[in-house]
DNA sequence: AGAAGGAGTTAACCTAGGTTAATTTTTTCT
DNA sequence: AGAAAAAATTAACCTAGGTTAACTCCTTCT
């Protein structure tokens, strides 16, 4: 892959959101990540202050506690961008690390050199907070499902919202990403089989 | 307070954003509300697509469940934008309420008008994306704090961060933001005063 | 001042989910 | 294909926090 076809997928991501990047101005230098499944973009306690867009592959932010246990905040699918907003803005250590699902693709700026030059673009802005509208939404959501539902209810709504993980992805994943360990989420799992037999 | 004590606040708020509006142009109609303690400016359900600036006063932000349980999902004190950025941008109906925990003035705007003025505003965008942010970063240190903490250090964090509103309002709130009930909370901090005793 | 409704505390009991560990199934690697 | 490792299930037991309810303080209202 070249930086041609990069940015090409880069590109369209930005024209979904209703924004016709132009390249051209864009001096910055990219660097291209190649990540192997299993293994990490960056790690959390990182200063990932980058601004990362994944090409291809599948990825989750995984945060563990002081007492080692795991947890799955986000799984994110390509084309998309990627990273911490709060490590990018405010220069602090980032609190996830992201590992590849399967093999990845990603390019990355950093995000002050990169935004130096964007932030003069009308179109950008205007697609950056887009993107940090929808990002936020999706947190504001997940707040409200933690907050209100049970456990069984948001195993329920994942395999409805990520059809396409259900089966793809190792359960104990799922069971981090809704908040309880992998023996509950069996537990879960058989409640509902016999419910449904 | 007339228009122009309002737009003062207002735009005291964006400087701290780093922007100098210039409300020559904003030409939106703005509507004023005054809430009593204990009201609400909206409520769970409705379509509360405005923008809402809080100039004085204190607010919360308050979700109820299919049970009927209450759960805070943020203290708001003025000056300060309020109000659902996904009802606004998707409108769609706002998953919690606003309700006044000190007399409160507020003033709107509809946020399409509001943002088709705008949006072509640099200064604005660059201003609107840091207040997304902003918001955003707060719901991520929150969702990690469920996710990594006790309830016991939700509380504690929750002491240090807000130590102004630690006395001043009901405990059962408080119990609320931090995800557990009114009586649990009682037992924690029964158990932390033991402790330092 | 006296009544009435909140707000907080305490106690007894309950439950969803955590923990540990043994067992089986599936995947991965050579 | 066969060995080794990882994932999932099941069972027994534990614990933080939920639930209900009684009791005590406030506030606040008339």
């Amino acid at each position: 892959m070249d930086r041609t076809q990069l940015q090409n997928s880069f590109e369209a991501y930005f024209n979904e959101l209703g924004y016709d990047i132009d390249w051209q101005r864009l001096t910055v230098p990219m660097d291209v990540h190649v990540i192997r499944k299993g293994d990490y973009l960056f790690q959390q306690g990182d200063f990932a202050n980058r601004l990362y867009f994944l090409h291809s592959g599948l990825v989750r932010y995984v945060s563990v506690s002081d007492e080692g246990k795991e947890f799955t905040q986000t799984f994110a699918k390509s084309p998309r961008i990627i990273g911490s907003t709060k490590a990018m803005v405010t220069e602090t250590r980032v609190l996830f690390g992201i590992q590849a699902l399967e093999d990845s693709m990603v390019s990355s700026y950093t995000w002050q050199a990169f935004y130096a030059q964007m932030r003069h673009d009308i179109g950008f802005l205007e697609c950056y907070a887009k993107f940090l509208e929808r990002i936020f939404i999706v947190k504001e959501e997940r707040e409200n499902a933690f907050v209100k539902h049970s456990a069984e209810r948001r195993y329920l709504d994942f395999c409805a919202a990520y059809p396409e993980l259900k089966d793809s992805i190792p359960q104990q994943q799922i069971a981090s990403y809704i908040g309880i360990t992998p023996v509950a989420l069996s537990r879960i799992r058989h409640r509902l089989k016999l419910g449904r037999g």
